[in-house]
DNA sequence: TAGTGGTCTAGACCACTAC
DNA sequence: TAGTGGTCTAGACCACTAT
């Protein structure tokens, strides 16, 4: 009953039309497609109408708009392959894939632990907790953004070694004398927030596979939980299992 | 460059006081937040720019639309956490979590084999494969759309074990002998097509977690290929690392 | 019948791009 | 300057819900 689609007759129409075009390849890669006017004149409707058809079409994926030059087909499959292993940094598992990446430290702050970050990193309240924001870049184009969350207990002075920041992980390895490893992960679909999408350079036409981890102290004490929000056009988990 | 915000000032004015009104538990669980109309006056503004606001707000996942009787607070956390785990169906997967669930085919055919369906099976070209189209119910909520890609050589007859269809990894392991175990999977963020749309009973205002799945025999030749579109309100997945 | 959300039309103005 | 996409207004009509 609720939120099903009703009589969307013209805008299915034109939105199975353009769609057809790019997969047999009328409309192909990087080039403009018709622009609004022209559609709609070809339809005989209204531009906004046709608006809501490529807004559709975008969100699936296969347009991209740039104002004031028209609306272009995107390269589909321009996905990066991500494998997930518990062991070792995103640098790390990056460089066998030969891409170039880079990591910005947007801003960290030091409070009281809120009550998710309580539970997956098993604190007592009101203890601290540094929260850092980082941009991942691959190709430079940002890709990623990550929060995470650590218990100054475990890292005292972590500010200190926040400059010239390049990755969090060969930090705590340097300065803390160990690798964390991860211990459980969670992954969902959903849609960027505002922030996110300022952040990503990206409009809510795109899907974001989002995560959170709990990584460990090889001893077995959760000294990281994490909030990861990638975006979903360029990204793509892999998983190998060996039985 | 691409897909740049820009001068969106009144509507995201609006997008963030619903959700403000969301997070301060104003506008609560389950009830009717103030009609388009309501809110056109209140801002001052069309009501078409409430629309778009609102459209935001729920493809945020906070909101639902119910048509003659107005705009609904969506239960957050309603989503089911599957864990990923190399053996084992769906089914037992599941049981495990005490929810109801049901599988029901929604067709099938036998044809030659995709490019990609070649190189996930490692087939020769022109063999022939079965491509099931099966939609999960859990909670009788329609969750998920698998297309499951069987070489014809490793099931022979397939069809006639479909009627009465409930669970297709019981059927491989009654009429062929053996237990399917995962190799290879890959999870990404998407967007539903217009089919799954309708069979999911959902819009575009909801995301898609899109997986596909290599499943291989015991003796390692890979006898599925599996591509699963999950809706991602309702559904995430978990990971747990034994180190 | 009145109120709600869903679709479509019509037109204005803006910001950006190309020439 | 002309063309393009982005935002906003204004109003019509429809389908559905509640009374």
């Amino acid at each position: 009953m609720e939120d099903k689609p009703q009589g969307y007759a013209k805008q299915v129409e034109i939105e199975n039309y353009i769609i057809h075009k790019i997969k047999i390849n009328e409309f192909k890669e990087g080039t403009k497609i018709p622009s609004e006017n022209e559609l709609s004149t070809l339809f005989k409707v209204n531009r906004h109408t046709v608006r809501k058809a490529i807004e559709r079409v975008r969100q699936l994926g296969w347009l991209y708009a740039i104002q004031g030059k028209g609306c272009f087909v995107r390269k589909k499959p321009s996905s990066i392959s991500y494998p997930i292993v518990s062991k070792g940094c995103f640098s790390d598992n990056l460089n066998g894939l030969s891409k170039n990446h880079a990591s910005k430290l947007i801003n960290w702050t030091k409070q009281t632990a809120q009550r998710d970050e309580i539970k997956a990193l098993k604190l007592s309240p009101e203890e601290n907790v540094y929260r850092l924001d980082i941009l991942r870049y691959v190709d430079e184009v940002p890709i990623a953004v990550y929060t995470s969350v650590l218990p100054e207990k475990v890292f005292p002075g972590l500010e200190c070694h926040l400059g010239g920041f390049y990755s969090l992980f060969k930090i705590i390895r340097q300065h803390y004398g160990f690798s964390p490893v991860c211990k459980y992960q969670t992954i969902e679909a959903t849609f960027p927030s505002l922030e996110d999408m300022e952040l990503l350079e990206i409009t809510n036409h795109i899907s974001i596979l989002k995560s959170k981890i709990i990584n460990i102290h090889p001893d077995g004490m959760p000294v990281e939980y994490c909030i990861s929000r990638i975006r979903g056009d360029r990204y793509k988990y892999t998983l190998r299992f060996n039985n």
